[in-house]
DNA sequence: GTGAAAGCGCTAACAT
DNA sequence: ATGTTAGCGCTTTCAC
């Protein structure tokens, strides 16, 4: 209401006839004081409802006491736990957070590396968009640590904490197989990123390993629309076209594993549209463990992401870069097994 | 890799033996300046790979380019919406967006609230806890714009940009209504927060209003359970119970209006379990139209919320507030529509 | 135990 | 067109 100036040091220390520098110590906690005079400027401090100025303390001291997230889309639920748990963790330790988020624009991505170096924080989280990294590696020359999460960047040196989609493929495709699915289908992201390159290494490596045939058309892409800012990153209207697609030529033993939940979904609606049952006819399996996959109908087996346990991580070895310990170590790629959770979408003698 | 120190305008100005006002100027665009100085400053600063330090800028002129904000929890995903549309709207205007979880708890809002005072962001946008709110007012009395998101404060007098969701509950009755329900069910969380209040008060309204008996047991609320940070807001298991024992007494031409589609998920699955049909027994309509809502068996009818509009619209309100324009006007209040859409779990004649 | 002086990196007067 | 001085609010160094 009263947009009176904030209260400062030197108005303590006027009102009580210190220097500033006193005041500071006494407030800060020093013992170069008597426990008199740090009474007396807590009160004042108190009575002037002072509070100290963050950003004047930075610049002297030199860090920013701030982390950036650079993070693509808040409304991936995978993301927003992520965005929670990178948030409390980074308090712990004192710092607050800088959320910049990109939409999978390159150049978005660029803007906001750009703004973050301005700020000076201290270190940087990111789920980057895996397009050109000039920006990337200004950053790193600029001294400032940079944890990648979930996705990887080829060509940049720099630790990365994630999930291990090749091994959640790899289980997802496995159990598939062992209840007797014979014709595998992968429903994946059209986009160039680690994750879906991983998790189509994964399926096709048990897929080789057990002799089962793959064709060209049982990896099938997802086209990703450019929707409005601020959108759910996946429709299952997007794959509700390809299960279409897929329902017309399956044949027996068929079996679709899905890059999210909401591709599984959208499959789900083009089978039963088309009169095939789940498990019954064709099994279907998820990605990210969405809180809707376990109340479908039926419920959908799928593969649960660690996602606290990767912010909680990501930031823990964010914060040893900045601390210098593990300063010279090369990058660290952390990947974080996910679980594989299985439900009535791909049982065989399931209803 | 190199952690040289950041170069400043001082490290440029001493290369060009140029003051490092001259340098401030010319890198600032302003007129005073030559045109082949302005140059020769501009390639010494690109040479020396020069970043401006904002922090210091911000110091000497008074504002701290930074919008806080404070929310509940980013797995909501009307949230994650906002997050993204404050973010991008934020930075359009220059802003930086300092973010803050609370996990609806009062001491990590007052933490929280305490942090941002101390960085001494120029606004701040916030989703409240709504128990307590000294910590609001000290922000307030600190000068600091403030405008609520979707909770209001009753109490403080603030701005407000929020989902009209009296009206929400009152277009989903009147819908269920109007489609021959004649017993009508609210689930709704069990929070004492603003946004179900209005959702209660609209139902019930509209019952009123026909004439439809509303018992107390009309009325259920799920309740939640503290579950561990960073985790979905809501599980559909809360209101699969719910479910099963509504299942169990309703009588015909039942209908239950859910305050988020995730409650309409778990009831469908207690209503399917028990062999009611939805909706040739039960009409189920939800709130949010959450990416899964649409392909549901069957397509669950839901209300639409404005979560970019409200997103945009408080940034505005607030920059507004900054800028001094509205100072004095008393607190304005705006609950913007929400849209229902029909789909067929509550079409009469639906499958 | 306290104070004076210097400086973090920048911008805003006011010179010249 | 450029330089000098001062100062944002704080911490640090070094006197006393």
């Amino acid at each position: 209401m009263t947009p009176r100036r904030r209260a400062t040091l030197r108005d303590i220390a006027a009102a009580l006839d210190l220097s500033v520098n006193t005041v500071s110590r006494a407030l800060a906690g020093k013992d170069a004081v008597s426990p008199e005079t740090r009474e007396r400027v807590r009160a004042e401090a108190e009575r002037l409802g002072y509070v100290p100025n963050t950003m004047a303390r930075s610049l002297v001291q030199g860090n920013a006491m701030t982390l950036g997230l650079v993070i693509t889309n808040p409304s991936n639920p995978f993301y927003a736990r992520l965005i929670s748990a990178i948030e409390e963790r980074g308090r712990v330790h004192g710092y607050a957070l800088m959320l910049m988020v990109t939409e999978d624009s390159v150049d978005n991505e660029r803007r906001v590396v750009d703004e973050l170096m301005r700020w000076g924080v201290d270190g940087v989280l990111a789920v980057p968009v895996q397009h050109g990294f000039d920006h990337w590696e200004r950053l790193r020359k600029s001294g400032t640590p940079v944890v990648l999460l979930n996705r990887g960047l080829p060509g940049l040196e720099t630790d990365l904490v994630g999930v291990d989609y090749y091994d959640s493929a790899r289980q997802a495709t496995e159990h598939l197989l062992a209840g007797g699915a014979r014709e595998l289908y992968l429903v994946e992201e059209d986009l160039d990123i680690s994750p879906v390159a991983e998790r189509v290494r994964g399926f096709r490596a048990v897929l080789d390993e057990q002799g089962v045939t793959v064709r060209d058309d049982h990896m099938v892409k997802v086209p990703t629309r450019r929707r409005e800012a601020s959108s759910q990153p996946w429709d299952p209207v997007d794959s509700y076209e390809i299960g279409r697609d897929l329902a017309a030529r399956i044949g027996p033993g068929a079996a679709v594993l899905a890059g999210n939940d909401y591709f599984a979904l959208g499959v789900y609606r083009a089978f039963t549209e088309h009169g095939l049952s789940v498990p019954g006819d064709v099994r279907v399996a998820g990605h990210g463990d969405h809180a809707f996959a376990a109340y479908l109908a039926p419920p959908l087996t799928t593969v649960r992401l660690p996602a606290t346990e990767v912010g909680a991580m990501a930031v823990d070895r964010l914060l040893e870069r900045m601390s210098g310990e593990s300063e010279a170590g090369s990058p660290q790629r952390t990947l974080l097994p996910a679980e594989l959770v299985v439900r009535t979408s791909t049982m065989v003698g399931g209803r």
